[in-house]
DNA sequence: ATCTGCTTTGCACACGTGTGCAAAGCCTGG
DNA sequence: CCAGGCTTTGCACACGTGTGCAAAGCAGAT
């Protein structure tokens, strides 16, 4: 049914050779037989069999990209940046989904092993050890989006968002606010973002020449119910604080609810800010103050990696390091100040860090 | 440095034949070569390579999803339904965003064309007829998702929720509720959804008793921004509505922000039903009644409609029909009835429709 | 006219897998 | 002991594409 190269061959009363060549622009075809052959490709709907192509060339031109669920708005956002951008290099994009239970885990890889892709891009906030020691027995690079894994092998790297920074923009925003009592609510206990972001919380406050007061730690879930049952604790302590960082958004919706149910307004009696700018962050009453997580950068900066991986033939590139990204911290109404939004470090959002040995 | 079928041919003194006809599990084959051949497949760490096979084959096993932007939370449940199905069928799943360029659309078509997908799944909630005349161009099963697209070809059929349905029991919910002056907002104008989901809201009014008044139909824009500036001019019509049925979730939220700030008690002074569900419908304050759309259902129903198709062998099966799916009333807060769920039709949240000619 | 060098084309093989057909091996019945 | 049938294996080709190498065609120089 689908036209071939060896179907131009015969119309054209050439050797399957010269099409082939032709169609590659090959200067061993003389200009009027390639013109001819490319008018008579054209005319009869020629369109190339790229399963046959990537056999003979080693190459699929196909990324698979790992993902837990497509449901997380975060999720979503970066795998549209690695379509596109993938799209734009030539490559294309096959999913694949890394449900809770484990056999679907290994069938996955074993079905990106089969279809051959040329490079796995894991976003994933939480990657098992075993996971991605499954992922790189395929001998492919491998780059992680914001899934902080202790191991990185010879293949393996990263583009992170800096949670610390981020953190330490967010409750900078607030002391400079004037506020002195500044709470934050956690994520989940085993998130090593959450780490990082008390640490950029507390390098705010101490630039700020503020104590740190454990008290003001009040622990969340990372989910919405989380906010919701944090902000009766933030109330009892003494004295009660009049703004807090929250691990992220969902957690300052729950808390920003519970404020409207117990009579708080927010932001005169209670500033709030979170961490991620989903969609939703600039519908809620009143639009939510947040750091961007530049989403767009990171699938792109993903995909370049892994490409550069792959240019460098599967050899290491020496000169490589992870990357991490700058969120930009988006100003609304929850926190009480006029909207704007802070670039990083002027217009660059970008900063190479060496991290590797 | 991938092991192939000839490597464990020449590992186990056989021709790459049997070693075929073994992993194959062919009864051409003795059992115990057959065990030997296999354990030693194991141990190599034999994969399969899909290019290589389905170029034998002529299936790849593949299906193409195209999408417009899987940052829309439906498409992205949809899109999360798809990918489960089909890899639970033994298919995966390679991903085609058509961007608003037309450049891009040709080459997203030219691209699922080269990797020779076996099906297209279209989830696009508007597909102008020239683009799907460019995806039927691959004669390929194509099967459309809650993309109303007036001309279906031999090959194309379609996975719809049952707007004019979903839109009557939602109505009916307020109807029963006592409200006798309900108003509808609508979506944007040219959209096919948008007629159908009216056409129910009639309907409902009819069942009632009720007359149907041209007045409380006010357009919006199907995003939130719409649902806001319709308040207003709801407010002005007399007598004004007690009840408000909208296009879908967005307008719906737009509309009660306005409410807020207006100092309106919903659903006290107005009750408010929105249209598909959108995971922040629960998290809003208060909480939105709305009508679910069964996107797992549909994402599951379109690879089994695509998977029918491609086995009936490229013949357009005849007692084949499109499929419309019921949505599911939710009711929480918004409607100012006591939270439950509304199966359509008791368990069976499916029905088949005679639509072909 | 012959040789040399250049351009253009085709032959043949490769990639990894599946399968029809023939051949070889084995067993059984005569 | 041999024929016939059955089981098991290998040869060869196919899928669609890319490419090294040889060969053919051609022009120019001696």
């Amino acid at each position: 049914m689908t036209v071939s190269i060896k179907d131009i061959a015969r119309a054209a009363a050439v050797s399957h050779s010269t099409v082939s060549r032709a169609l590659g622009d090959s200067p061993l075809v003389s200009a009027e037989t390639k013109a001819r052959i490319q008018r008579l490709a054209q005319e009869m709907g020629y369109s190339p069999d790229a399963q046959a192509r990537s056999l003979v060339m080693g190459r699929t031109l196909t990324i698979g990209l790992v993902v837990t669920t497509i449901t997380d708005p975060f999720i979503a956002e970066i795998v549209q940046a690695v379509e596109t951008t993938a799209h734009e290099r030539g490559y294309s994009v096959i999913l694949a989904t890394f449900s809770s239970r484990r056999e679907r885990e290994i069938a996955a890889v074993e079905m990106l092993q089969s279809k051959r892709v040329d490079a796995v891009i894991v976003t994933s906030s939480r990657v098992g050890a075993h996971y991605l020691a499954h992922i790189e027995r395929l001998s492919v690079p491998v780059v992680l989006i914001n899934s902080h894994s202790a191991h990185t092998g010879p293949y393996t790297f990263a583009v992170n968002v800096d949670n610390r920074h981020g953190a330490c923009v967010a409750t900078t925003h607030l002391t400079d606010l004037g506020h002195v009592r500044i709470a934050y609510v956690t994520g989940a206990a085993d998130h090593s973002d959450d780490q990082e972001r008390l640490a950029g919380y507390r390098d705010a406050l101490q630039h700020a020449g503020l104590p740190f007061d454990p008290a003001l730690v009040v622990a969340g879930t990372g989910r919405a119910g989380g906010g919701e049952r944090a902000l009766p604790r933030l109330l009892a302590v003494q004295p009660p604080p009049t703004a807090v960082f929250c691990y992220n958004d969902l957690t300052a919706i729950g808390l920003m609810r519970a404020a409207q149910h117990t009579g708080i307004a927010v932001p005169r009696e209670l500033a709030v800010v979170g961490f991620d700018d989903i969609p939703f962050a600039s519908y809620i009453d009143p639009p939510l103050t947040t750091v961007a997580q530049p989403t767009r950068e990171m699938g792109r900066q993903a995909v370049e990696m892994a490409l550069v991986l792959l240019e460098s033939g599967r050899e290491p590139a020496s000169d490589l390091s992870n990357v991490v990204l700058q969120g930009e911290l988006v100003v609304r109404e929850s926190s009480g100040a006029r909207p704007h939004r802070v670039q990083p470090d002027g217009q660059s959002s970008v900063s190479n860090t060496q991290e590797r040995r």
